[in-house]
RNA sequence: GCCAGUGUAGCUCAGGGGUAGAGCAGCGGUUUUGUAAACCGCCGGUCGUCGGUUCAAAUCCGGCCACUGGCUCCA
């Protein structure tokens, strides 16, 4: 009767009292039978729990259902088990390694010795997780010690799990059981399998043990699950969807870029209507930059090795370089990056602080020798070009400067309607992966985070992430179907102004040293056309799209109106094409609708006589007659506006 | 680079030991058309590449190349 009550917190900031010791389950039976029976698992504070591990202090309680993303999390963290006991039913010697819950759905890392695991094993690993999920296996959760741990895993001889173990602290190790299969696990799990009702398991991939290429190579399988078969249905065309995304099936079907085998693999072709898309791009950010202050600037492919030996980035990346080439008695190098030469350029005249900020951009091409199974499309190549630009300012200004580029950059991805999560990319202690004093990394560190403060800008820290030569800013943008991408980055940097000896004159007359920013909103045009094409799924806004407007005699008789109404739309810098084919009209408009053109503007002779157009709008059909003045004014209009399409964020 | 896959006409794909097939595209005709595919005909491939097995290889085996999904890496 006078046993302890604790107090949970309820998400929606109810508070109830509980005799001490109540378990997950009876906290969401209190509440609804509903909701004890889609439980999956709580959360306590920041602490994931089974449904059935007793609950000894206050606390803000969740309970976690599907919806949300621990119970996922935990319904997916049971599901490896899962794949885990059919492995380990199909083949018994199988050793394992780690398998998490991940974003959308979970893997397991499998050392399945000199068995090679197929596609064709895999079906047969779904439908015996489906048949052990009928059994209705209980998750128990068992405490062990570290020294039982240890034995069970060397009597099976399965040393990943006791690496795993040497690893870790001495606090509660635990074991989770389910039917035959027992695992090292911190949990939480799901009550019991009978809930994992659709399995698929997605993708086979080797992984390093650790992550380390030294390590042994394990076989990794991906998979998702579901508690329901319709759900795994829709996930299903849901990735089918994200597959019509893809840039290198579009780039294709739009004519964007071309890969060749002659030419070398990772090197782009671009076509004449990605050429378009790119050239817009550019001309777009160049255009901002120009109203910012830039000046642009054009640096040859090549250089000589010893810029990148100054630079110091040669034996940082020696291996991601193409090879050096000699010339006369001299090593040559295809640049791997522009800064060095753009460090060159400010060198060239002595600068007073009065010159300071000088800010140069270039689209400069580089070249970076990328290992061959990470090339992908146009997303990852060996030939692309930055939209690179290098601000060299006194210590006075960098804060402002900071500003300015995180604006800009800001603006950039706003007009593309892609929302932006901001990184602060610090440096963590293991000191050989950077370079310059250690004071002037904090003190970089610092004034970032001044800025990002001052601008009140929403962003996460994380260490390790920061380039050799400073920390960043790096932009992750979302795109239209929720993925994240990561891009932009600002740097700053206060070992090369050293290394390059870069100094301006003060105000008192002496020499100093200027800070340099590096930053690149688009980072590689080639991969952020890729990333473009998927977020718009090739329907690009008009201000972007190769052909904007496509005009569509009903037959040869109204080609001459078509083309006149082509030229002066050409005289607003539409870019604009007849099709006066001799073709039925329903193939012209669909052969339009294919290539994804904005606008088609039917003809034929009512609007030859009246000097109208009948205008078509990709994906939404006819939107009505309009009178050519009027169809110019609002196409114009939009290209000049940048505006979006309608339907996209 | 490593693991698992894929490679047949410009594109999408069928065929699966007895020397290739469809649709679309292209080209030539006919048709002159009102909001997502007019009709007829023609052209088109040493089946990624090199080698092996075989009387015979697109098909079976192996090396290489390219591509895809991961791992590692990413100035």
């Amino acid at each position: 009767m006078s046993s302890e009550q604790i107090t949970l917190t309820f998400p929606d900031g109810a508070k109830k009292e509980f005799p001490k010791n109540s378990t997950g389950l009876e906290v969401a039976e209190s509440i609804s039978k509903g909701l004890a029976r889609n439980a999956l698992s709580i959360t306590l504070g920041n602490v994931i729990m089974d449904l059935d591990q007793p609950i000894d202090r206050d606390g803000k309680i969740s309970i976690n259902t599907w919806d949300t993303e621990d119970g996922q999390y935990t319904f997916w963290h049971s599901s490896a088990h899962l794949l885990a006991e059919a492995i380990q039913e199909l083949y018994p010697d199988a050793k394992f390694g780690i398998g998490p819950p991940i974003e959308n759905g979970f893997y397991y890392d499998i050392d399945f010795g000199d068995q090679s695991i197929g596609k064709d094993h895999l079906e047969k690993i779904e439908n015996k997780m489906i048949e052990l999920a009928r059994n209705k296996s209980e998750f128990k959760r068992r405490v062990v010690t570290k020294e039982e741990a240890l034995a069970h895993y060397r009597k099976i001889g399965n040393e990943y799990k006791v690496d795993l173990i040497k690893d870790l602290d001495d606090s509660v190790i635990t074991f989770y059981e389910q039917g035959s299969f027992t695992d090292l696990c911190r949990g939480p799990h799901i009550p019991d399998t009978s809930g994992i009702k659709a399995v698929k398991l997605t993708k086979l991939a080797g992984a390093y043990w650790r992550g380390d290429v030294n390590s042994k190579q394990l076989t990794r399988i991906y998979g998702i699950s579901f508690p329901k078969q319709k759900m795994l249905e829709e996930y299903l065309v849901q990735v089918e969807e994200a597959q019509k995304r893809d840039h290198k099936k579009l780039g294709k079907e739009l004519g964007i870029y071309m890969m060749d085998a002659m030419v070398g693999p990772g090197l782009p072709l671009w076509l004449p209507n990605g050429t378009v898309l790119r050239r817009t791009l550019e001309s777009f950010l160049r255009e901002e930059q120009v109203r910012r202050g830039y000046q642009e600037v054009i640096t040859p492919h090549i250089a000589n090795l010893e810029l990148y030996k100054t630079s110091g980035h040669y034996p940082y990346y020696k291996d991601s370089q193409f090879n050096p080439m000699e010339v006369d008695d001299d090593e040559y190098m295809l640049k791997p990056m522009n800064c060095p030469h753009h460090h060159r350029i400010y060198s060239n005249n002595l600068k007073s602080y009065r010159d300071l900020p000088v800010r140069l951009a270039e689209f400069g091409t580089v070249y970076r020798y990328e290992q061959s199974g990470e090339l992908n499309g146009m997303s990852r190549v060996r030939g692309f070009t930055q939209d690179d630009a290098h601000i060299y300012c006194t210590h006075d200004q960098l804060k402002d400067e900071i500003k300015a580029v995180i604006d800009l950059t800001q603006f950039v991805f706003k007009t593309f309607g892609m929302p932006v999560d901001i990184r602060l990319s610090f440096r963590d202690d293991n000191n050989e992966k950077y370079g310059g004093d250690l004071e002037y990394w904090e003190r970089a560190q610092q004034e970032i985070n001044e800025v990002a403060d001052e601008m009140n800008l929403e962003y996460k820290i994380v260490e390790g992430e920061a380039s050799f030569y400073g920390p960043k800013i790096d932009f992750i943008i979302r795109d239209a179907i929720g993925r994240k991408w990561q891009l932009g980055t600002v740097q700053v940097d206060y070992v090369m102004p050293e290394r390059f000896d870069l100094t301006y004159v003060g105000s008192d007359n002496e020499k100093h040293r200027p800070v340099i920013i590096h930053r690149a909103p688009f980072g590689s045009m080639e991969r952020f056309v890729s990333i473009l094409i998927e977020h718009f799924a090739g329907d690009f806004p008009v201000w972007l799209a190769p052909t904007q407007c496509k005009i569509l005699s009903i037959s040869e008789d109204y080609n001459s109106y078509a083309e006149k109404c082509a030229d002066k739309l050409r005289d607003h810098n539409i870019r604009v094409s007849v099709d006066g084919r001799s073709e039925q009209i329903g193939a012209k408009i669909r052969d339009a609708e294919k290539s994804k053109t904005p606008y088609m503007l039917i003809v034929g002779e009512k609007e030859v006589s009246d000097e109208s157009v009948s205008v078509r709008r990709h994906k939404k059909g006819d939107i009505g007659t309009f009178s050519f003045t009027d169809f110019l004014n609002t196409i114009t209009e939009e290209v000049d506006q940048l505006k979006l399409p309608e339907n996209s964020e």
